[in-house]
DNA sequence: ACCGCCGGGTGCC
DNA sequence: ACCGCCGGGTGCC
């Protein structure tokens, strides 16, 4: 039933495909999968008039001016026509009018009109009230709508609705706005103007954020005055009831000036915010440092201090975190069963008591289980029995209670004045926050996952024991009553994923704190992710980012969501008071969206200033383009190439059906750009990608566009998960997805399952999956003759050179093509190179290893990294380099940028160097004069239509391949 | 609801 | 009186 919106939705995720990273593929897949229609290309059909009736039968209020939701109620036992009104909160205040009902009934059902309602008086009546109804939907369905109304009776005014008694109404309603916009008062801004308010819409955040605070001095690294800020700016969000955006007080009553909705209760604060930094700024040492400094009511995170520094806590903590997966059933349950959540001590004294007598035990069972791990001195060993344990605790209860408590040892006597005050305060405190939360949960990508390790050595002072505990790896310690034990548990978005739904017990726990890392990735409401993230418990939430708006308003409700700033966390509101207006051009839509984000987020640039010195001093950054020729031979195989994949490319064109048959489109480009780094990134078998006669052939096919796709080792992945691809499987449709990701789709939708991409049908035993046989047989393949290309060698021509110029500089290698990666290792090895290399394929726990090994500045430590793209990605910190050789160009220049990033960025000492190679003559010279002119077609079809957006991709297309 | 609607009581002026 | 009119009971969907 759906082909038209599929059909649509298909086209959308496919161009998208191409021409812009995959984060725009997932987004484009989300709008298309969305089940409500999009808020932004909504237009106002017309308003009506209407009643509300029933009103003394429900406790809803609502105030003049305020916007009301209108639910249908097909179960009402009286009409099934039946159309409640709620307010902002969702208490129902009444239904709609029989007669009216019915209409409205008809169109919201067909999904031919959303219906918004805002009322305007009578809100004090006791049997019924007016409310001003505004129809919105797609152009398409517009008459079809008018005339169902008609239909019925009701007539859709076009003209804006004269308002008895609403002469001071919110600006900010449908009603109201047309009005305005008919007396010519409020001007829509230009596709421009909107376009450079979403740019700065991150911007210019700093105002009256500028107080300062010290680390609490568990915290090792001096923070710099940015960061001291930042930590201020933190607190002060956790800690002070500021009321959300857009609430007011009025008299005893909260009142938000947007929705026009008052509550007697004050509205659920948000503790937490965006801190939006640019890469680099230190974004991770500041979230530590909120950690340790602001634990309940304002105190540092209580810790225990180790006296004896007789093993280096280096050690102790990477054994403790790493290894805990290992030996962790016995340790973990030992520590589940009686280390009770040490919060709930203060409120009883009696409690503390259990845990003095009980946590010996828990030394002893974590020593054993951590001795027979064989990582030598470990955190348990280190923990001093009784009496420390003794001081620790009180010294938290202390801390709990609100009696100073500064340092970790505490005379007994402080705590013990603390004892009777504390039952007073705990009762009064206990209603607002539960104190018993004592973890801090941090969510984060995979490959950012061991710098938060690295970082908590690097910055948490030697002496001080911080439980932190790596919530990864199938050996996982799932107890609620271990987890909730410890100050940090991090884990990533792909394990809390697999875990909801799935008696998770991150999602049993109330947790102090969230904070999703590289928060931007969280995007897809849709996604499981998403869902998983937003059903998290938490007095406080942050999301730290470098890039919080990567492509529009829309991404920003997750945010919003998340954080549970109400009233907007529900979808309705914000499509109505923020998304529809900001997107539509108006003033006020942006102004409010500017609001909201202000209040939330800090954000501060690599550029910005403070008290008029930047904020941090990069060294210098060079970028240069060295132009490869090919050699004759490589030149007469790409011409092969290039004429092959433009007779196919000109095919489709003529036809029509390049955006169908986008697959094969992508293969043509695909090898052409493998052919100008090296000739055997190729796929070896059939490169002619013809109609499929039988099932074998078929399955052929499926495998070799699998192998490109994996060859590429690059930009793809999984738009169920949207990770990078475990376990990859094609679709007879050409889609690849990980294989339990798409058989959990499979499994979920009931009768027919379609594939997410184009939703053409699935089946679970038509998934095809790489032979394991031909990777490995690949591998060897490889190994036997070695060649060289014209790019290998512009690379290593400049790697000698570097190594005769100075032997320390280090170097990272950058490609796509993972294949590439592999043969770049020959030359090194030849040239005696130590390098390392870091690739997608990489376990967390290699993954560390192999960035600290570049790191180090050892006289024998590996001088180049073989980075691939996509690993290097975000939030690794590879400052050890200063010389980047960019390899093969991406189609988003944001990558190569994101890329560069890991190295300049905080804590480079020497300046950089950037060197893209560009083969001349080629697909690659294209491409990069598509990544420019696409900067510039940004700009200019921002708001543009589909349409358009869509020819300028075969135009780009055409480009690429000189057609 | 200071309405509309229903249905019973009532019936010249 | 198979009507009109009056006034009480009543009331979302």
């Amino acid at each position: 039933m759906f082909p038209p919106r599929w059909r649509f939705s298909w086209d959308r995720c496919t161009e998208v495909d191409l021409f812009t990273d995959r984060h725009t593929l997932s987004q484009a897949i989300s709008a298309a999968a969305a089940e409500e229609p999009d808020a932004d290309g909504s237009v106002l059909y017309g308003q009506l008039k209407g009643t509300v009736v029933g009103l003394k039968y429900y406790t809803g209020v609502v105030n003049k001016g305020e916007m009301v939701g209108l639910v249908r109620e097909p179960q009402n036992p009286y009409d099934s026509n039946a159309v409640k009104v709620t307010n902002i909160y969702g208490s129902q205040v009444g239904h709609i009018k029989r007669q009216l009902a019915a209409a409205m009934a008809y169109v919201m059902d067909k999904t031919l009109a959303k219906v918004e309602g805002v009322v305007y008086s009578g809100t004090n009546n006791a049997f019924s009230m007016p409310v001003i109804l505004s129809f919105w939907g797609k152009e398409e369905n517009k008459n079809a709508v008018t005339e169902a109304m008609v239909r019925r009776g009701f007539k859709l005014d076009t003209g804006g609705i004269k308002l008895a008694g609403a002469n001071q109404t919110s600006s900010n309603s449908p009603g109201a706005w047309t009005m305005a916009s008919k007396k010519g008062l409020t001007t829509r801004l230009t596709a421009n103007e909107l376009k450079n308010a979403f740019d700065n819409l991150f911007e210019g955040l700093m105002e009256s954020k500028d107080g300062e605070k010290e680390a609490a001095e568990s915290v090792s690294t001096p923070l710099l005055l940015h960061q001291k800020q930042a930590l201020s700016w933190m607190c002060a969000r956790e800690n002070k009831c500021a009321l959300p955006p857009f609430w007011e007080k009025r008299g005893e009553l909260y009142y938000n000036s947007l929705t026009c909705f008052s509550a007697k209760e004050i509205p659920e604060r948000v503790r937490g915010g965006i801190l939006a930094d640019d890469m680099g700024l230190g974004k991770t040492l500041t979230t530590i440092a909120l950690i340790l400094t602001n634990f309940q009511k304002g105190k540092p995170l209580p810790v225990e201090k180790c006296e004896e520094q007789s093993s280096p806590r280096k050690a102790s903590t990477k054994s403790q975190m790493v290894s805990k997966p290992e030996g962790s059933s016995s340790a973990g349950d030992g520590a589940g069963g009686s280390d009770t959540a040490a919060g709930s001590l203060c409120a009883d004294s009696a409690k503390m008591e259990v845990i003095c007598v009980d946590t010996p035990d828990v030394v002893e069972k974590a020593d054993k289980s951590e001795k027979s791990a064989g990582k030598g001195k470990m955190k348990a060993t280190k923990r001093k029995p009784k009496a420390p344990v003794l001081l620790e605790d009180l010294d938290f209860a202390a801390a709990l209670c609100g009696s100073s408590s500064d340092t970790a040892f505490k005379k007994k006597k402080t705590t013990v004045k603390a004892g009777p005050s504390q039952s007073v305060e705990s009762s009064i405190i206990e209603s607002a926050d539960d104190l018993s939360a004592r973890t801090t949960l941090i969510i984060c990508p995979l490959s950012v996952l061991s710098n938060w390790l690295d970082q908590f050595e690097q910055h948490v002072q030697a002496d001080v024991k911080l439980n932190v505990y790596l919530y990864y790896g199938s050996e996982r310690n799932r107890s609620k009553k271990f987890l909730s034990s410890q100050d940090v548990v991090i884990t990533t978005y792909n394990v809390l994923s697999a875990d909801f739904g799935n008696k998770s017990p991150l999602h049993g726990i109330s947790w102090l704190r969230v904070v999703l890392d590289e928060g931007h990735v969280v995007r897809n409401p849709n996604a499981q992710m998403s869902k998983a993230v937003l059903d998290l418990k938490a007095q406080r939430r942050w999301i730290l980012s470098g890039t919080p708006i990567q492509n529009s308003v829309k991404d920003l409700w997750m945010l919003v969501a998340f954080l549970r700033l109400k009233p907007f966390d529900a979808r309705e509101w914000w499509n109505r008071v923020i998304q529809r207006p900001a997107t539509q051009g108006e003033r006020e839509g942006l102004q409010n969206l500017q609001t909201l984000v202000k209040c939330i987020t800090l954000r501060r640039t690599k550029s910005s200033e403070v008290n008029g010195r930047p904020l941090v001093c990069l060294p210098e950054k060079t970028v240069c383009v060295e132009q490869v020729e090919l050699s004759q031979p490589e030149r007469e195989e790409y011409e092969l190439a290039r004429n092959e994949g433009r007779n196919t490319i000109s095919r489709y064109m003529a036809e029509g059906t390049v955006l169908r048959n986008y697959a094969d489109v992508l293969a043509v480009l695909m090898r052409l750009r493998q052919h100008c780094c090296h000739p055997d990134l190729l796929a070896k078998t059939s490169s002619d990608l013809g109609v499929a006669a039988t099932p074998a052939e078929l399955r052929e096919h499926l495998i070799e566009k699998l192998r490109l796709v994996l060859a590429s080792g690059s930009d793809e992945e999984c738009s169920v998960c949207l990770d990078s691809i475990h376990l990859p499987v094609i679709t007879h449709c050409a889609h690849v997805f990980c294989r339990p990701c798409i058989a959990k789709v499979i499994s979920t939708e009931e009768e027919t399952a379609r594939c997410p991409l184009c939703r053409t049908e699935i089946k679970t035993n038509e998934l095809v999956e790489f032979p394991q046989e031909e990777i490995e047989e690949e591998n060897s393949a490889n190994s036997v003759k070695w060649r060289t290309s014209s790019k290998v060698q512009a690379l290593m021509g400049n790697l000698l050179r570097l190594r005769c110029e100075d032997s320390s500089i280090k170097c990272l290698i950058v490609s796509q093509f993972t294949r590439f990666l592999n043969v770049l290792e020959t030359p090194l090895r030849e040239h005696g190179f130590s390098f390392v290399r870091l690739d997608g394929t990489l376990s967390q726990k290699k993954r560390a290893q192999v960035i600290q090994e570049f790191q180090s500045s050892g006289a024998d430590s590996p001088t180049i990294m073989l980075l691939s793209l996509k690993a290097g990605g975000v939030g690794l910190n590879l400052t050890a380099a200063s010389h980047v050789f960019l390899m093969d160009p991406a189609w988003n220049p944001a990558t190569e940028e994101q890329c560069i990033d890991r190295c300049h960025r905080l804590g480079q000492k020497r300046n950089v160097f950037v060197t893209k190679f560009i083969v001349k003559d080629s697909v690659e010279e294209n491409m990069v004069k598509i990544q420019r002119k696409k900067q510039d077609l940004v700009e200019k079809a921002f708001g543009s239509t589909n349409t358009n957006r869509k020819t300028s991709r075969i135009d780009d297309i055409k480009a690429l391949m000189e057609l």
